[in-house]
DNA sequence: CAGTGGGCCTGAGTGC
DNA sequence: TGCACTCAGGCCCACT
């Protein structure tokens, strides 16, 4: 499910109805990509604080540390008044005085990690490479282009690694480098100004569009007060296969880099 | 340092 | 219907 605006998406749907919220018990199933970090126990009692983002970690804020949350390619969360009936994949329940919060992720390359402050090695490790936030002033188009400058590889795949720009995953780099007009295969270093002016445009209207519409899915995401996303129903590209591009009818094209399907018209989409 | 490929997991879909 | 196979939104790590 989780590429940036999905996760933003459940972020706001579960931040203020958690926020001030005393943990009370802590649940684990089957082991997720990284153990907790701590005693279930040592949760107990913690105060819950603000919930943020960076890249496509969720931050909690607890009185004594942070929680690390992380959705991995399956992994959504469910934040309900009770606890929620058992289903197939359910890994992790935060139980607290406001609610439950409940990790479902089939495939479990989803983590919850707890670290005692964002200084620790275990949050560097996991956030410390990570690079800038494409919704903030961080996003900046001289800082963009003297990173891409760096890159032998193609574009599609520094936009993946999420070391110069994170949270652009399969679907949104796809989308955005339609929308800019850029073959996925164009070596990143090789693009001049004026594309990567309008690539960095690109990635934030099309991650802005997605969040606004709640987020977008392949299959099911929702976010934790269960509502549906939909992008899905507005990508121009992705999946379209075979199909006629909707700008100039000719057929979407698909592609493999980097054991990744990467979805692009032949003609809009110039090296 | 940059770049590449393997691996972690399960479920859905496809073709025989 | 059953089986073998491929593929899926991410990201760390070992290696070149």
């Amino acid at each position: 499910m989780p590429e940036l605006p999905e996760v933003e998406v459940t972020r706001r749907s579960f931040a203020s109805a958690i926020e001030q919220a005393t943990i009370q018990r802590v649940w684990q199933g089957l082991p997720l990509r990284w153990p907790l970090g701590c005693a279930p126990e040592y949760l107990v009692g913690q105060r819950v604080g603000s919930v943020q983002r960076r890249g496509k970690y969720l931050l909690l804020e607890l009185s004594h540390g942070w929680l690390l949350v992380h959705l991995g390619m399956s992994g959504s969360l469910l934040f309900s008044a009770h606890l929620p009936a058992p289903t197939a994949h359910e890994h992790f329940d935060l139980v607290t005085t406001r609610g439950v919060l409940r990790l479902n992720d089939p495939r479990r390359f989803g983590a919850v990690v707890f670290v005692p402050d964002l200084a620790a090695p275990t949050a560097v490790k996991l956030l410390g490479k990570l690079g800038m936030e494409p919704l903030s002033d961080q996003f900046d188009l001289d800082a963009f282009a003297v990173g891409l400058k760096k890159r032998r590889t193609a574009i599609k795949q520094v936009l993946l690694a999420g070391n110069l720009v994170v949270g652009v995953g399969n679907i949104y780099a796809c989308e955005s480098l339609f929308l800019a007009g850029i073959r996925p295969t164009t070596v990143a270093a090789r693009l001049r100004r004026p594309r990567v002016q309008r690539l960095r445009a690109a990635i934030i209207e099309v991650l802005t569009a997605a969040i606004e519409r709640g987020g977008s899915t392949l299959r099911d995401f929702s976010s934790a007060d269960g509502s549906a996303g939909h992008f899905q129903l507005e990508a121009k590209v992705y999946g379209r296969a075979g199909l006629p591009c909707l700008c100039c009818g000719s057929t979407v094209r698909v592609m493999r880099q980097g054991q990744r399907s990467s979805y692009f018209c032949p003609v809009c989409q110039k090296a």
